[in-house]
DNA sequence: ATAACTAGTGCAACAGAAGTGCATTTATTG
DNA sequence: CAATAAATGCACTTCTGTTGCACTAGTTAT
């Protein structure tokens, strides 16, 4: 038993080829992935199954969705490198204009937001767009 | 000459009959608004047609589209009721998670935020989602 | 005023992402 | 091993966004 089939164990995710395989990859990868991205990684595998997948992953809080602005939803798992536990589910995450990639920067703490009386915040999501430093060169 | 036609013409927009009908509607409306809810508020006119106008609006800074994280592109007026203009662009837009409408609230500024060495910053999105005041019952 | 030209609109079609229903396979449990 | 439940694969559908092309309306020059 792997420590991969044990974490998806601990929640409640049944522990199949496919499973372990995107969870790897997930894992592999440091930036946010969108369906697609995965879809060309296992070519072979169908995409609603992938598509499920990630929904279960994210019903059972493996990964959380990110939107960061591109209109497509992109996911990333939610130990280490993301702090989506944290009180108010802050979401910080840079997208870069020139590799399209969004990554997070858990580092950097979202400064409290104040909304108007009567509204009532329930979670914030905040997406700079910008260069990545790869992009940058340093 | 109305004022709409002369705010259009400022912009290098010509003000045709559709253009002015629609940023009557956009001027209406508090909120960001759909393609698809012009859409519907203007059953006989196609969609295409919508779409272009609002990309024109979009191009000569009439209007500015809104990633409210929905997954859908809204647009709002850039006067009064958005500072779209500032320093960085910054955006901060609250969504109702119950009758799904997104507003500018801009009395609220954005604080600075910091990315880490290498990133460059180029423009930030902020949206907050939760209840509104017209769904929290004030 | 009219011909020539440009901008705007309508129609049709397409692309990509997201989502659903159903049959089949795989795994689990009695 | 049979019965059951979960996971997967396939085929479709829907929705948003987008483009190409033809047609119309509006503008400009002669």
């Amino acid at each position: 038993m792997t420590e991969i089939e044990k974490t998806l164990e601990n929640h409640q995710v049944r522990p199949t080829a496919m499973r372990i395989l995107i969870y790897k990859y997930l894992a592999e990868k440091e930036i946010a992935v969108a369906l697609t991205d995965i879809e060309s990684a296992f070519a072979k595998a169908e995409r609603t199954t992938l598509y499920r997948t990630l929904k279960t992953f994210e019903e059972k809080k493996i990964v959380h969705q990110i939107d960061d602005g591109t209109g497509i939803s992109k996911y990333a798992l939610c130990e280490s490198g993301c702090n989506c536990e944290i009180d108010q589910d802050l979401h910080l995450h840079f997208h870069c204009n020139n590799c399209n990639e969004t990554v997070c920067l858990t580092e950097h703490k979202i400064p409290q937001i104040k909304v108007p009386d009567g509204f009532v915040s329930e979670n914030v999501n905040l997406v700079v767009k910008g260069i990545c430093d790869k992009c940058s060169g340093q």
